[in-house]
RNA sequence: GGGGGUUUAGCUCAUCUGGCUAGAGCGCGACACUGGCAGUGUCGAGGUGACCGGUUCGAGUCCGGUAAUCUCCA
């Protein structure tokens, strides 16, 4: 069977079973403050199982991507060394929503394993909870007594709470799972060693293949467990594994879902894929871990067939999908969050690609072509963004070549091999410091600084460096600790979302919870009716207040009537209020009100938003999709994929159709529950990488026809104007558009109105502005040559003077001036002098300027050289200006308060010379 | 969200603890050598030292703030 086969008949047999099959969700999550990434089948489901969403589909299976490389689950560091962990993969699931559970779980299970895929039953392999006795659970009997009807009772093994219970996270719905594990070694090995001992062993042949979780309990704050009212059943599959047991090869790198991208690698990179080397020692490649294990085993330094290679291979294989998704669902690399994630993977693939495939220019691009046969078919959205995902990576490959070099640069210039370093050990050792630093604030990283100081014979101080990281670690971790309180249940019930019809509604306070974090504490209040509109797609949350009286006072605030409500947030889909305290009593009814002149300006801005997408695809072209926007009441911002920066021509253009929208006063058209086929035979753009449910909200102003949930203006010509005020590159194929709309504009012109109106008059109300300033600025230029030329020819001329009137004494040329030079011209004056006269030459200049006296002393070497020390001097003589002052033993300069004292303190000054 | 770094000529970067009016390489311009190109040499232009404020006789250098950007942690 082929891949594609496998996943369709998973979807067919559960389809038989009436479940209801459901698309896979996005990798990238925007509403849940835990959690970053699609890491398990049940993601999309959790709102479902938390109670926050209804039940629409009692039975549900999918096919659905996923991603671990941070946070509980991550597999980063195994991928590539072994044969079957990924970052990316797809998750085979069926889910029960209160309805079958264990029985029919079970029994489904091992039907379509053993019936419809025809694996050996001999192969297969189970684990049950053991239970966990300080929390009073007891062992899953229930479960292994149906396992039982299938596999000899040897073959079901107890599992310990680790790998048989299953948690959501600290608090919330959680169980004991079961496990099926199978063997696909050779009969031979299998007839050696019983399967039976090496599961759970991390053994790449004996691997678990599906998890079956039974929630049953939820745990709240305390730690405590409730059992739950509705019981879940949620299971999840790994496809590549499964796919690699059926198509009967030994690692999910052979099966056809990696093959033709490794053949492609191969290409690239001229190198032959050979997952199975001889080592030198006999030892088995899986034996080992680190790069500089595989650096210190390679079998030919030369790139010649080491097993490094091989990992390199898988490492770039199973990367560049990751990668590739990412950016399909939305998420580009960047500096901090989700992005970074997906930079530190690509950068972890290039770094392979670097040290054991010996690429010094970006390539893995060119991967892409050949992702697009093998998963286009399943995921249309990866071949119709091709060009931007090449582009992204190519840039951030090159970036990141970029850091390596400096980085190698900085670590050359560091290498403690100096010869004066006088302990032989101490030459051979890098501080782990500044290891750290290298990596912390350039970005380097640590197996590549060994790597180069064993070339060096050299190590690093591992332990010093690991310090270092810990210290970063608990600075974040302190930082970033929230303190969650339970949820305080005032009344049972729904939250209802009112605000794209009201401003203020009648609402109960349905639950809340206090929330810490740092020097912070506020409340997340849940409301029965809300008009509060939660942060979502890119606008922001309303603000308001929440009142016994529909129109509080200040007083009503202070006294614990009323309290504002400072944001609106939407978590696992549920719309938090949140404020600094509660009310004073939580079981009353009150006025929900919004700040209405904030939304109404929000709202302009975000109806302008539809409006610069459309014009931006009229003047660009169609390729401009958007990957990003944001919404405030103030102004707003847009992404979107385009080449090119945009010309001054293009953003007028854009500019000038958005606002005859505006002017053609295009009503609100808005279409809530629109099956999504039909609003997408309206022409709505869906975005890729958003969830949208089976019906939608459809937005649309004319021709612009957008699925959206935000709210908007009733006609476009409540919006007014809209003025683009900036355009710039956020990333490789991305450009950002800001903008301001209505009275925010109007202020903009307002104040260059007035400022052009005041350069007018002080130019004496010029006809042409800029005529006249361009001609003051060239006039200002050369005024200031000139007297730049005036002042020069002046400090010559007095420079010339001064020398002719110096004084000889006690063999010196003693020169002094008193004037009204400013430092810098008195500077110039002293080395115009010395240039002249560089023997024997005493000179002191008093001067004040602005009303502050400064005093300036320069001597010549020679006399330096005799002992003397302007320094001393201008300090001694400054007395008299009541200042200090300081330089070099040559020149010095000082300042003082009192200008009456200069003429005392150059005679002062010249009592040296007596 | 929390740390660290960077920002100096068109580009890449120097300028040790504040002090001889900011330098180099590449690039650019002119001229010279050469039959042409390549090349070499000489001279030259080019800087609000990111921005704002402070300390000081004196700040690119020290302190505070802002911005952009890189990087690590969460």
């Amino acid at each position: 069977m082929t891949s594609q086969e496998i996943r369709q008949s998973f979807l067919d047999f559960f389809a038989s079973k009436g479940h209801k099959i459901v698309p896979s969700a996005p990798m990238v999550i925007k509403d849940d403050p835990t959690l970053m990434f699609t890491n398990a089948g049940m993601n999309q489901f959790k709102n479902i199982i938390l109670g926050n969403d209804p039940v629409k589909y009692s039975r549900v299976a999918d096919s659905q991507k996923c991603l671990r490389v941070s946070g509980k689950h991550n597999d980063l560091e195994e991928v590539g060394h072994d044969t079957y962990h990924h970052t990316m993969f797809e998750m085979l699931g069926n889910w029960s929503f209160g309805d079958y559970f264990k029985k029919e779980a079970i029994e489904w299970a091992w039907e379509y394993l053993t019936e419809v895929l025809k694996l050996d039953k001999d192969r297969l392999y189970v684990t049950v909870f053991e239970g966990y006795a300080p929390e009073r659970l007891e062992r899953d009997d229930e479960a292994a007594a149906i396992w039982a009807q299938f596999l000899p009772e040897n073959r079901i093994i107890n599992g310990n709470k680790k790998d048989n219970f299953w948690e959501m996270g600290d608090t919330g719905p959680c169980g004991p799972c079961s496990e099926i594990h199978i063997d696909i070694r050779g009969n031979e090995e299998r007839a050696k060693i019983d399967g039976l001992t090496l599961v759970n062993g991390s053994h790449p042949q004996v691997i678990e293949i599906w998890n079956n979780v039974f929630m049953q309990y939820n745990r709240k704050a305390d730690g405590s467990l409730e059992e739950l009212p509705a019981k879940v059943i949620d299971t999840g599959m790994g496809f590549e594994r499964l796919c690699m047991a059926i198509q009967g090869v030994q690692s999910n790198y052979d099966t056809d879902v990696f093959t033709p991208v490794i053949a492609e690698i191969e290409k690239v990179t001229g190198i032959k894929y050979n997952p199975t080397p001889t080592l030198p020692d006999g030892k088995g490649a899986s034996a080992l871990h680190s790069l500089q294990e595989i650096e210190q085993n390679a079998v030919s330094p030369s790139f010649g067939g080491g097993q490094g290679e091989a990992i390199a291979m898988r490492v770039i294989a199973d990367h560049i999908r990751t990668i590739a998704f990412s950016i399909t669902d939305g998420q580009l690399p960047s500096n901090a969050k989700a992005g970074y994630v997906i930079r530190r993977i690509l950068r972890r693939a290039v770094r392979y690609g670097y040290t054991f495939l010996g690429q010094r220019h970006a390539f893995m691009y060119k991967l892409i072509g050949v992702l697009c046969e093998v998963m286009g078919k399943a995921y249309p959205e990866l071949v119709s963004q091709k060009s931007l995902i090449e582009k992204v990576i190519k840039e951030e490959e090159e970036s990141f070549l970029r850091t390596l070099e400096t980085g190698i640069k900085l670590l050359e210039k560091s290498l403690p091999t100096s010869p004066l370093t006088p302990l032989l050990e101490e030459r051979g050792v890098l501080s782990g410091k500044v290891a750290f630093t290298l990596y912390d604030t350039f970005g380097f990283p640590l197996d590549l600084t060994e790597l180069i100081l064993r070339e060096n014979n050299m190590t690093v101080d591992i332990e010093e460096f690991n310090a270092e990281m810990k210290i970063q670690k608990d600075r974040a971790r302190n930082a970033a600790a929230v303190e969650t309180g339970d949820w305080v249940t005032v009344r049972e019930g729904d939250s209802e979302f009112v605000g794209y019809d009201f401003t203020e509604a009648d609402a109960e306070i349905l639950r809340y919870r206090k929330v810490k974090q740092k020097n912070q504490e506020y409340y997340q209040i849940v409301l029965s009716k809300t008009p509060f509109y939660a942060e979502m797609g890119g606008q922001v949350g309303d603000c308001g207040s929440l009142s016994l009286n529909p129109s509080p006072t200040e007083r009503d605030f202070e006294e614990g009537r009323a309290i504002r409500i400072i944001d609106t947030k939407k978590e696992n889909n549920l719309a938090v209020h949140i404020a600094t305290k509660l009310p004073e009593d939580v079981t009353e009814t009150f006025t929900a009100t919004i700040d209405v002149e904030r939304r109404k300006a929000t709202e302009c801005n975000h109806s302008a938003t539809h409006l610069l997408h459309e014009a931006l695809r009229e003047v660009l072209g169609t390729h401009v999709e958007q990957k990003g926007s944001f919404v405030s009441p103030e102004a707003l911002r847009f992404d979107f994929s385009h080449f090119q920066k945009m010309t001054k021509e293009e953003i007028r253009a854009v500019e000038t159709i958005a606002n005859r929208k505006i002017r053609e006063n295009y009503p609100l058209q808005e279409k809530r529950d629109t099956p999504i086929a039909e609003a997408q035979a309206m022409g709505a753009m869906a975005l890729f990488g958003e969830k949208y449910g089976e019906t939608v909200r459809v937005i649309q102003f004319g021709n612009s026809v957008e699925l959206c949930g935000g709210t908007h203006v009733s006609a476009t010509g409540n919006i007014g104007l809209v003025r683009i005020t900036a355009e710039s590159s956020i990333a490789a194929g991305i450009r950002r558009i800001e903008a301001i709309t209505g009275k925010a504009v109007e202020d903009l012109l307002d104040k260059q109105q007035d400022t052009i109106g005041e350069a007018k008059e002080l130019l004496n109300n010029a006809p042409d502005v800029l005529t006249a300033i361009r001609r003051l600025s060239e006039e200002s230029a050369e005024l200031k040559k000139q007297v730049e030329a005036f002042v020069h020819e002046k400090v010559m001329t007095l420079r010339d003077q001064l020398i002719a009137g110096a004084k000889e004494q006690n063999g010196m040329k003693v020169i002094s001036y008193q004037g009204t030079l400013t430092a810098d011209q008195v500077k110039t004056l002293a080395f115009q002098i010395r240039n002249m006269q560089a023997e024997k030459l005493f000179f002191v200049a008093g001067c004040v300027a602005d009303g502050k006296p400064s005093l300036t002393v320069l001597l010549s070497d020679d006399l330096v050289a005799g002992g003397l020390n302007a320094v001393n001097i201008a300090r001694d003589a400054a007395r008299e200006i009541q200042g200090g002052g300081g330089g070099q033993p040559f020149f010095a300069s000082a300042g003082g308060k009192n200008p009456d004292g200069i003429q005392k303190a150059i005679a002062k000054a010249l009592e040296v010379v007596k």
